[in-house]
DNA sequence: CGGCTAATATGCGTGTTTCGCATATTGGAG
DNA sequence: CTCCAATATGCGAAACACGCATATTAGCCG
């Protein structure tokens, strides 16, 4: 038996069918529906009945929803409690951190964390969704992101805090040796651009706020796509394309005249940098890392 | 989260090392270190300590023994709940028979029951271990199985109950029509046998009761290997070899003269059919199901 | 009572997981 | 230091779970 599969049937039981119970286990209604097939197949027992066609949990188990409701949430509780209690007892926080921050900025916050505490900082980085999802899971005690300046909450609900320590800009950058190069496809009407896949964070926003409108001036050929920015930078260093980078992560290069920035032609993004973490009770560590976090949003405002 | 992993974690808890934590739960030792080690990465959280040799429980798991228990033992309750539920509501019951049984003597019994109940029968063949673990994770409601007439209890606790309904022999048998040429090679001091694997019930008892004295006589040469005594029967009628089997299986070919009962000159095996169920409230075609076979036991020892 | 549509199921190829077996490595006792 | 028992790793095979494309079907509507 898997809490995953607890989840899934009340997953169908809120969502009222297979189709929409899918979405929100974020699997394809194909996979979906064999994963109920497997879990009845486990059981011996029929969990949906598929004669009607908005298929419905079947009373036997709709009978049990209290006894599985509250099973899951003794298993989460569990699961939260084991993945904190080792953290706790070593003063260790762990920072899920969205990957283009890793780089630019995320030294910089541990750096600041470690100095000024014992504490133990460990850093995952992963995409923007992931990243959640570890502050979720309490795999991670805070997250660093970043949100577009007019992004609401990316994360709802009141049981969450979130702090805004810093801003960020998306500049575009392209090896200064090749502008000319760029210039002459610049005139011929095209642009070659280094672009980040749709369903990562910066894809969307970059794809919303920048290449929508540009699009409507010059034909934007995409030259290559990467999900990190460190390569987006490596292939605007190369002349391979204008790669739109955090500016930090570019600070240095463009200080030194290797990569030019492009800001006044193209357009920029504003981000700002959000550090979430659940409210309620918490470890000394993490207090302190929050502490510390607020802090170098007061000098970023200064 | 699994079950099974809260069961692995009990496991290593109980048996103080992985070795024999493995051993426990029917894994190779290889397979559970390594299943142990997925269980850390999926918590992100060190559950044994493999500093020390006979590797132990870190005091973080420790300390939640006893609710890992708890939980566990919910868990198999919500199961065997959902798995029994929908049979009491429709009068089913399920029949785990030991293959051998499955051909020989369960069809009598599921027609006895069918006849004088209002019960749907659904029969399991299964291996004798197969058909055990069947009845204790209550996927079954009872089992059918052989035993050795000296076998003391193949099942132990109290929680069990068992019915002794029935005689079967298993009788050495061979293809009347190739008697000649097994009589020439038995004068040459071989026997061809149909023998089952030794990791089945049957192949053990065989081996145990039959093979041992028999291989100081004569050479027994196997010239077929088959877990089925079906298959065993059929076997013996194309002349491959003598096979020991379920004398109601064969009593027909006997008594047409196909087969020739080969008991006088080799050994036969006596086995009791056995019925087990649990113990404590059952339902009420359950409770007819039992009353049923204990009948077939009072017609048996008239 | 057909035909349409949304819901569910199935075929298929692919990448991942898990296992057993064989073998390597390592802690700890003597 | 050496050996033994406990644990880990290499490897190939089988099972599994997934996504995509497509087939099937329940139920609604004309």
């Amino acid at each position: 038996m898997r809490l995953e599969w607890i989840e899934d049937i009340l997953a169908v039981l809120k969502a009222g069918s297979l189709n929409r119970a899918a979405e929100q286990r974020y699997l394809t209604q194909p996979a979906f529906s064999r994963r109920i097939r497997s879990i009845e197949h486990y059981l011996g027992v029929e969990v949906i009945d598929r004669t009607r066609k908005p298929a419905q949990l079947r009373p036997v188990i709709l009978d049990q929803q209290e006894r599985l409701e509250t099973l899951a949430g003794e298993l989460r509780d569990l699961l939260n409690h084991l993945r904190q209690q080792d953290r706790k007892t070593d003063n260790r926080i762990v920072i899920a951190s969205q990957h283009g921050i890793t780089t630019a900025i995320a030294p910089m916050v541990v750096k600041r964390l470690s100095a000024n505490l014992d504490t133990n900082v460990r850093l995952r980085s992963a995409n923007r969704d992931e990243c959640f999802a570890l502050l979720l899971t309490k795999q991670a005690d805070l997250t660093l992101i970043y949100r577009t300046i007019d992004e609401e909450h990316p994360l709802q609900g009141s049981f969450i805090e979130e702090c805004d320590f810093g801003r960020e800009e998306l500049v575009p950058v392209f090896a200064t040796h090749a502008l000319e190069a760029l210039n002459e496809q610049y005139r011929q009407g095209e642009v070659p651009v280094v672009t980040y896949p749709e369903d990562v964070f910066l894809g969307q926003v970059l794809n919303r706020k920048v290449f929508i409108q540009l699009r409507q001036q010059i034909f934007l050929r995409t030259r290559a796509e990467t999900a990190l920015t460190l390569a987006g930078l490596r292939l605007a260093e190369e002349g391979v394309g204008v790669a739109w980078v955090p500016r930090s992560l570019a600070a240095r290069q463009i200080a030194s005249g290797e990569l030019t920035d492009l800001g006044h032609r193209f357009q920029t993004v504003a981000l700002s940098i959000t550090a979430f973490r659940y409210a309620g009770e918490r470890s000394a560590a993490e207090q302190d890392a929050w502490t510390v976090l607020t802090g170098l949003k007061a000098e970023a405002t200064v």
